[in-house]
Order: C-alpha cells, then structure tokens, then sequence
DNA sequence: ACGGCATGTCCAA
DNA sequence: TGGACCTGCCGTG
C-alpha cells in the first residue's frame, strides 16, 4: 500500500532512532530467524529508502532489505525522537483524534500548523509513544513496558536501549550483502529523492520514450521510474490533463519531464506531511473542503461516477495492469 | 461478526 | 494471466 513518500518517512525515522546505535534483532514470529541471527548484534550504519523499497545497512556489510507491500507496516515503540515533520504531522493526532488517522482530522488546516501547540514540545525530544507506519500513520499513548509484547505476526523486532521497532506482513525481508544490495538497485527506475539531478529526469524521460506502453503502465513500471504506486499514478496524469493509454513513445519529451517534475514535488510534499497531497494547486477554499472528507481528498482517485472537478465529466474507473485506474475521459482525452 | 477490499510484487501455469 | 502472499480497515448486517 505504501507509495515512495512513505518509505521515506520510514528509512528516515530509522536514520533517527536506529543509526549509529547497537541492535538486537529478532523474529517473534520465527519466520525470520535466520535473518535476524545475522544482524542481531551489530551497529545500524545507514537507512535509506529507494522508490518502495528500504535498506537497512550494518556493520560486517551486512543489509536487510525490506518491501511492505500491500499491508506491511513499521511499529516503532518506547523514547522515539521524532523527525519535525512526523512529530507535527502526528503530534495533535493523538491527542485531539483518537482513532482514526491525522487525515481524518476535521481540522485540515492543522497539516501547515507545525507551530502548533502540541508539536513544539515534540519536536526534538524523544517522547514515549507507539507510532505505526505504515501506507498511513497512527501515533498512539506508549505501551506500559518495554519492550513491548510482540502483538500478532511480528516478522522482525528491531530493539535499540530506548526504542523497539517490529516488522509485521512485508512482501519482503532478506539479509543482503553489498552485490545484492547493487542488483536489486539496478533494477530500479531513479527516485527524485535520490537522484535529484537532471541525469535522473533525462533517465526516465528516455526509458518513457523508448516504449510503446501506455504511459499509465508506464509510471507504475519500477524499472522506469522507483515509488509511484496506484493513487500517485492517477493523480498524476489528471495533473497533466494526460491521457493514461498513449504510449511513452508518443508523448513529446517534455510532456514527459513536466510528469517527472511533478512527482519530484508531489513526494516532497508527501515526505514532508505524510499524506498524499494532489490537490495542491485547488482554490484555497475547494481545497479545504475537499481535505475534510476521506473520500474526497483527490482528484480522480476512487472518483468513479463522481463529476469531474474540472469540468463535470463523470469519472471513469477501469483496469490498467490489474490495479483500478481512474480518469477524467474529457479532460484527459 | 463477517467479508470484501487495498496506496504491491512475484511466480507458476 | 491468475493466484499467493498475509494484514488492517471499512461497510454491512
């Protein structure tokens, strides 16, 4: 479920909490025992996520690679130093929310407020708490011990002095050595949080142009470009008023670097907040209250039947390599 | 309480 | 190309 912007947020919590520090690394659910045996022990040496995926680098070269697929999640647990950005996106959350997620807070001018009351004492100082990562986020009060009791399939626990991190249903988890760590990279399209230059725009904008695929594959190809999942690739193309069936190939270059451009800023954003913000460029007004429905919150993404929000056009949903796309048949034509 | 579905990927037929 | 993977959420009753 995760997109790219999560797996940021996730790498970059572990950067904070786990790297340079000891950890003992386990499988409460024994799936993972062998991996953990590997690890456990060493020194966390760096945290870096690339598209969708995450590795977690150790001493010795030793390197778990980690994919959450679809229901993967991180709970961190105990003293956790929260990053700014998680701590104000989430500070308020637990505590003027209690369930449900930041995004369904019925303040939504709350995601620019990082002054706010809650956030400032958070940012900075370790605060005792349960945070979830996941495709979203969820700050709950700390669990009375620590570590806490491993709740349901927990595949890794990763346990620094002060902070507990468990790992439950990835699509993957494997130890790597540096080589495998390289051939699962180079299988990798450029992330603009990687690669931020023109060489990675100038990549993709080749590697779109060169196929005959629909450019609506096209995004969600890995190997073309890293991080953009199903919501991300809707948003994207109704942004560019883009019709998902043309092929890469018919899309004049910098259509296709305006589409690179966007999803640099796009994952920004997202990293930044925590949430998916497409809607960016509505009116201030639209805007707000587009954000205080779930439902509500994109331009086409699970919009079908819906009107258009541009031009009134009913929303079309249909299958596009097994994963459901939505677009705007009038504006995208 | 229960069933369907999801922001993903891989692999066997 | 369809199913497996394997978890949480949400709507329905």
């Amino acid at each position: 479920m995760p997109e790219g912007h999560s797996v940021h947020r996730i790498a970059r919590q572990f950067e904070r909490n786990f790297v340079g520090h000891r950890v003992h690394a386990s499988s409460p659910q024994g799936r993972f025992a062998a991996g953990a045996a590997e690890i456990d022990g060493r020194r966390m040496t760096d945290a870096r996520a690339i598209g969708k995926q995450m590795f977690l680098g150790f001493e010795g070269d030793r390197w778990l690679r980690v994919h959450l697929g679809m229901y993967g999640a991180w709970d961190f647990a105990g003293e956790i130093l929260m990053d700014a950005t998680i701590a104000s996106a989430n500070g308020r959350m637990g505590q003027t929310n209690q369930r449900g997620t930041f995004l369904d807070s019925p303040n939504p001018d709350a995601i620019y407020d990082t002054a706010g009351e809650n956030s400032v004492t958070s940012i900075g100082a370790p605060r005792k708490a349960r945070l979830r990562m996941a495709e979203s986020e969820k700050q709950e009060s700390a669990p009375a011990s620590f570590p806490p009791e491993p709740v349901g399939q927990v595949r890794v626990r990763l346990l620094t002095d002060t902070v507990c991190a468990d790992l439950r249903g990835p699509t993957a988890c494997e130890v790597l050595d540096p080589a495998q760590v390289e051939t699962v990279v180079a299988k990798l399209g450029p992330d603009p949080l990687i690669d931020p230059g023109a060489d990675a725009e100038s990549r993709f904008a080749a590697a779109v142009r060169k196929k005959r695929t629909a450019i609506g594959l096209l995004l969600m190809d890995q190997s073309v470009v890293a991080g953009i999942g199903n919501v991300y690739r809707a948003e994207l193309l109704f942004r560019a008023r883009q019709n998902p069936h043309t092929p890469g190939a018919s899309l004049p270059e910098e259509h296709v670097r305006h589409l690179w451009q966007d999803w640099a800023k796009l994952l920004k954003v997202g990293v930044e907040t925590g949430q998916m913000m497409t809607m960016d460029d509505l009116e201030p007004e639209a805007y707000r209250k587009a954000m205080a429905s779930r439902a509500d919150r994109h331009w086409v993404y699970k919009r079908e039947g819906l009107p258009c929000r541009v031009c009134g056009t009913n929303i079309v949903l249909e299958e596009m390599g097994n994963r459901k796309l939505y677009w705007c048949p009038y504006c995208q034509a």
